[in-house]
RNA sequence: UCCGACUUAGCUCAGUGGUAGAGCAAUCGGCUGUUAACCGAUUGGUCGCUGGUUCGAGCCCAGCAGUCGGAGCCA
């Protein structure tokens, strides 16, 4: 029995084949007066495959009802084209027709806007852009374990769900089973956790670096890749309540190791999409971001731009540049500030390192001149930060100052304090936002267009 | 959350106080191998919601909702 060969092996033929099947979705008809061209879709590439359906078909008068939409499988030859825009097409020796679709499949033959496309976000895979950005997703995720595995970091699975109601980096989902019309409560009135599930309070993670410095204290190298989330009220095209985090971490490492970890992670993935998404890739060129491949070809063939955070503020006080905040040390650099650094003074991502300490989270590691830590920021043209990291305070006396600095609880870290306990290593990670380095390697501007359902304030649709 | 813009046919939009429009899509028909094919016809509307001003509101005013953009928070 005839097996069904994907589209995109069809393409790469270098001959023509008496007799493939192949089954997708049809993306167009044109008819003309005794046959019909019919391009279908099968998600393998961007490229339909052009079927002519010839009038002696014993279904013929069922092809000529097929819609846009509609799911079929073909057999018959694979034969050279003779129109110009394609090499390959089949001529139908048998057409089956899995499915009509009705006249109100909401895509049509022509460009719609990611407004309405975002509004039926579960058919928008089925539209060439989606298509294309979603099967670079897949591969850019590859990339990332291929990155890593080839260098040895072993993959942790953080958890999804945590106890650690402040793991420092911004506002959680609560996770629980208690009726919210019917709260068990405390003798003081407050909510009686010990009836929940967990027997206390949880919510969903916000990252899972805490945890992966545990197992960086043990397997030495590790990376995690999961689902992170955020109940930040956050309403831009660069922030989502549920999106995909990368964070690596490295035992025996310092700041200098992380710069370096992270930009060459950004160059392999960027590398790896582009020799194995061409074709998609072109099409965010042609009609997303014309100036695509000039950063990605910057990315690759340039070194990072390396700066403190003073020589940052410095940078901008003396480029006679009016900004909205002024830039002054003791602020955090501003989005105006970032993109100013990586899009016009520097024209390529730069790392920025050493902030004061104030701004930065309590366990970044404290540098000898006792004002800043050692931090480091990854920006990029457009996007902003895209990985935010630091080399880890591994004094215990020193990590345990900065939990109280900060207000914090001891008790509630008493479990991550085992890691300066017992064999403190100096050690360093970073966090990246997956959907941040999508949306670098697209140009898609949307953070929402990137995921295939996105999560965002008042919206949980599909 | 703050500031601003927008909301009219399935989609993209026009319509500045007096009888709701176009292109595309869809449907029907035509057509020489087409490429978002082409040509002709037809169908399609509670003008976001609620209230107000007016003889009369898609249009003016108020409130609400949603979407988008900018900012903050961050990945």
């Amino acid at each position: 029995m005839l097996k069904r060969t994907k589209i995109v092996k069809l393409l790469a033929e270098d001959k023509e084949l008496p007799e493939v099947l192949v089954k997708g979705w049809v993306r167009t008809k044109r008819d003309a007066k005794d046959f019909s061209f019919i391009e279908v879709n099968d998600g393998s590439c961007l490229k339909n495959i052009q079927i002519i359906a010839n009038s002696n078909l014993p279904n013929y008068s069922d092809v000529k009802k097929i819609t846009t939409g509609s799911s079929v499988a073909v057999s018959g030859a694979l034969v050279a084209s003779q129109g110009g825009s394609q090499k390959f097409e089949i001529v139908a020796g048998k057409f089956e027709i899995y499915s009509l679709a009705p006249d109100d499949f909401p895509l049509q033959k022509k460009k719609h806007t990611d407004e309405f496309l975002r509004s039926i976000a579960h058919l928008r895979p089925r539209t060439n852009k989606y298509g294309a950005a979603f099967r670079i997703r897949s591969q850019l995720s590859y990339a990332v374990h291929k990155f890593f595995q080839e260098r040895g970091f072993k993959y942790v699975h953080t958890p999804i769900i945590t106890g650690s109601d402040c793991e420092g980096a911004g506002e959680m989902f609560q996770v629980t089973t208690l009726d919210l019309n019917n709260l068990p409560r405390t003798k003081d009135g407050k909510v009686d956790y010990s009836k929940d599930f967990f027997g206390k309070e949880a919510h969903l993670t916000v990252s899972g670096q805490l945890n992966g410095e545990m197992y960086a204290t043990a397997l030495g190298d590790i990376y995690t890749f999961g689902p992170t989330f955020r109940a930040e009220n956050s309403n831009t095209p660069r922030h989502a309540a549920e999106f995909w985090m990368i964070e690596p971490e490295m035992a025996f490492a310092d700041i200098n190791d992380d710069m370096d970890l992270a930009e060459d992670m950004v160059r392999f993935c960027v590398r790896d999409v582009m020799e194995n998404c061409a074709d998609d890739l072109e099409l965010f060129e042609k009609y997303v971001d014309p100036t695509l491949k000039t950063t990605l070809a910057t990315i690759m063939d340039s070194d990072f731009a390396r700066i403190t955070y003073t020589e940052a503020i410095e940078i901008m006080q003396k480029s006679g540049k009016k900004f909205e905040y002024k830039p002054e040390y003791g602020v955090d650099l501003q989005t105006e500030h970032e993109r100013f650094l990586a899009e016009e003074y520097f024209k390529k991502p730069v790392i920025v390192r050493d902030y004061p300490k104030e701004i930065k989270a309590f366990y970044m590691k404290l540098n000898p001149d006792g004002k800043t830590v050692a931090a480091m920021d990854v920006l990029v043209p457009r996007i902003g930060e895209l990985i935010g990291g630091s080399q880890r305070e591994d004094d215990y006396q020193k990590l345990v100052k900065r939990i109280e600095e900060n207000g914090m609880k001891e008790e509630d870290y008493d479990w991550y304090l085992d890691s300066r306990r017992y064999g403190s290593v100096p050690h360093a990670g970073f966090g990246l936002g997956f959907e941040r380095m999508m949306m670098l390697v697209t140009g898609i501007a949307n953070i929402r267009d990137v995921i295939p359902f996105p999560r965002t304030p008042n919206s949980v649709n599909f």
